[in-house]
DNA sequence: CGCCAGGGAGTGGTCGGACGAGTCGGGGCG
DNA sequence: CGCCCCGACTCGTCCGACCACTCCCTGGCG
């Protein structure tokens, strides 16, 4: 039962033992999405540390999003494999990224997702497009509600690439801007305009014509068109 | 002197003040990159916060690679502004991701940033990956020295792209392919036709030609053709 | 019999203190 | 003058305790 697994190397650091003690159990399939972790004081003992070393390592795993504590609750598995996108706005912070460049990465990413959509949506996922259009539509004199709607239609293609890590990725970055945009309410376009190039982008995927939903995708996302200052 | 800051909305967990202290002084560029932080009692007492919860936010902030702490000396603010790919390993194993599924993410922001960089790599820039081009064709009899190559080629390209999100979200992605090719030397293709596209690569962004260096990193990159396994 | 309020056990969150381990610089010794 | 050792400083780990929160289960009430 027990796993204390001494010698590990030549790294012996307690916290980072916890890790990969974990990474190792959830690499070899012991542990899955949404599992619940032993309390951390059964942990400890298991390990062969002490619980605030238990502690440490759990806290760098729920900072990757691997993990997520519930207090009073428990630890458990990450379900959803989101990225956290804390890090990069700090990162953000700290080396002075420009609102373009933000851009110009989201515009990558949700480009060749786009493409990657068009190719492999399920009728589902077209059906779920053309829901959020819709509620774009019904919303342009509702700002935040249009907003929600921005977000999920977006979601909706990055989850159609069929690629979770572009998805993550694209979650990552988007949810930068998004955070930007909520801030910055109501936005300079109109808003009919914008849900019309949304449409746009949902037909071309539900045609399933690679090269135009790249094109429309490509059209939509705001240029790097002078924006004012830095991020934040 | 004192930043207690008390209120602090309705979200009032000590670890977490902590984070948001910190990133509030980095946003406010009162901390830059290699600056060396006040001494974890000193930030308990400064902050209002125990010892142990210091060193909660702390581990934090180092999972992101925000911070980096060594024993003894003291905790200092990252000056390479590199996502960690960690987290990433971890995500692949917990979720499955296939090979397949990194090969696409890789060729998406890799295009991506071919392009940019076609556009706007510097003098100094191009020489660089000259510089690793002619390094692959000398070390052909040695994979262990041409991957080390190869590595550096792609990391001046998403240099060159000018853009250090896009450059961060490549090196977080293609280290993980790294990481799996080291695993297993040597690759099945020929080297010296390896160092030839990546050849073709350099002369497309030499010429400042966007559209025939994504075409050239386009063809370089291992397609999804039947990768045997999962990702590991 | 069914519903709901209460309590208790289990869990993570925080705290203070203590000691070990590593780093670094300065002063003493050769 | 140069080397080495030592001590101050810092992070790393541990212990024990208590608090806050959650969840379930029990018992009483309708």
């Amino acid at each position: 039962m027990t796993e204390a697994r001494e010698f590990r190397g030549s790294d012996a650091a307690a916290a980072e033992l916890v890790v990969n003690v974990l990474r190792g159990q959830i690499e070899r399939g012991q542990l899955r999405p949404g599992d619940r972790l032993p309390p951390e004081r059964e942990l400890a003992q298991r390990i062969g540390v002490s619980r605030p070393s238990v502690r440490a390592g759990l806290r760098s795993l729920a900072a990757m999003g691997v993990v997520q504590t519930r207090h009073g609750s428990g630890t458990y598995i990450a379900d959803t494999p989101q990225l956290d996108s804390r890090p990069l706005g700090l990162l953000a912070a700290l080396h002075g990224f420009t609102t373009e460049q933000m851009f110009e990465a989201r515009r990558v990413l949700e480009v060749g997702v786009a493409g990657l959509a068009a190719e492999r949506a399920s009728a589902e996922q077209i059906a779920a497009m053309a829901e959020e259009v819709t509620g774009m539509f019904a919303s342009v004199d509702d700002p935040e509600a249009f907003l929600r709607h921005d977000i999920r239609f977006h979601r909706t293609i990055a989850m159609a690439s069929g690629n979770p890590i572009l998805a993550s990725l694209v979650e990552m970055v988007s949810s930068l801007y998004f955070e930007h945009r909520r801030r910055n309410l109501p936005p300079g376009r109109d808003l009919r305009e914008i849900a019309a190039t949304h449409r746009a982008i949902y037909h071309a995927v539900r045609a399933h014509d690679v090269e135009r939903a790249r094109r429309e995708m490509s059209v939509h996302l705001p240029r790097p068109d002078g924006s004012p200052v830095a991020l934040r």
